[in-house]
DNA sequence: TATTGTTATACTCTATAACTATA
DNA sequence: TATAGTTATAGAGTATAACAATA
């Protein structure tokens, strides 16, 4: 592979980034359980940031899933309270979905939990820490 | 969050790291389908380096699901012809399972399209590429 | 004509519970 | 008794194809 050969460093970062995401993505299932949510029912509550509606075209955009998919899973997270469908005033065909107080408050509590730092985080000096965040930042933009 | 407070960046590059990892694991599908794959199936192929037999237990626990999941996962792979049982010696209560050379080249395709690095990873100076790999060296070890 | 969301269908994934064989 | 793997079951996730309403 010639970026390979040409960027070992960046490979090596980027692998390690890549098994770091396998791993953490392991995690979610049983998170997911705790909190009586399925996977991509905490994957949609994800991309519903409080007091942001957004059409059910771009759920399925953000999940990388066929648009059918949507309905069911809207469905349930409605029938369990934790979600809104609402008409849009623009374009009749959307359909925003919104999340409840209720669903607002599973959210928060999900993206806690998956943000809770490990204890290696607390081995890094507070440069690195800076440098890491830097780093990343401008990784992922 | 008493930990947020008291150390703002270690926070803010978990954050980061997270969000990565949610995005990264939305790339799983796409690909698994060009391959013919599930993503179940992907994550089984990566758990199962080459060479390496390893137990159906085992199975279920790097994939964080429960035993009975596996039979069928491991089922349907084989039925494929990428993964071979084979009773274990030790105890014959185990099943191994391993890669056959075609599941072999299907892992490797995998992997390799995964650690496809980015863009950003190329704006990086080789410096800030050594000092990521080494700070994710200690925080993933 | 193209797009949004829905429905029907078929298959896969998943946990639970009950089972067999082995330790 | 405990553990590894299987089976049956039920519910959820998923892509495909066809559809209605709207743009």
């Amino acid at each position: 592979m010639a970026i390979k050969r040409h960027n070992p460093h960046a490979c090596d970062a980027w692998q390690l980034l890549v098994k770091f995401s396998f791993t953490q993505n392991t995690q979610v299932s049983p998170l997911a359980a705790e909190l009586e949510l399925s996977p991509a029912q905490c994957h949609v509550l994800r991309l519903l940031e409080p007091d942001k509606p957004i059409p059910m075209r771009q759920l399925a955009d953000g999940l990388c899933c066929d648009a059918s998919n949507v309905t069911g899973l809207v469905d349930r997270l409605e029938s369990k309270g934790l979600v809104r469908r609402t008409a849009s005033d623009e374009d009749r065909r959307v359909k925003v979905i919104e999340l409840t107080p209720k669903g607002a408050r599973l959210r928060a509590a999900f993206m806690e939990r998956m943000a809770a730092p490990p204890e290696g985080l607390e081995r890094l000096s507070v440069r690195e820490q800076q440098t890491l965040v830097r780093i990343l930042a401008r990784l992922l933009e």
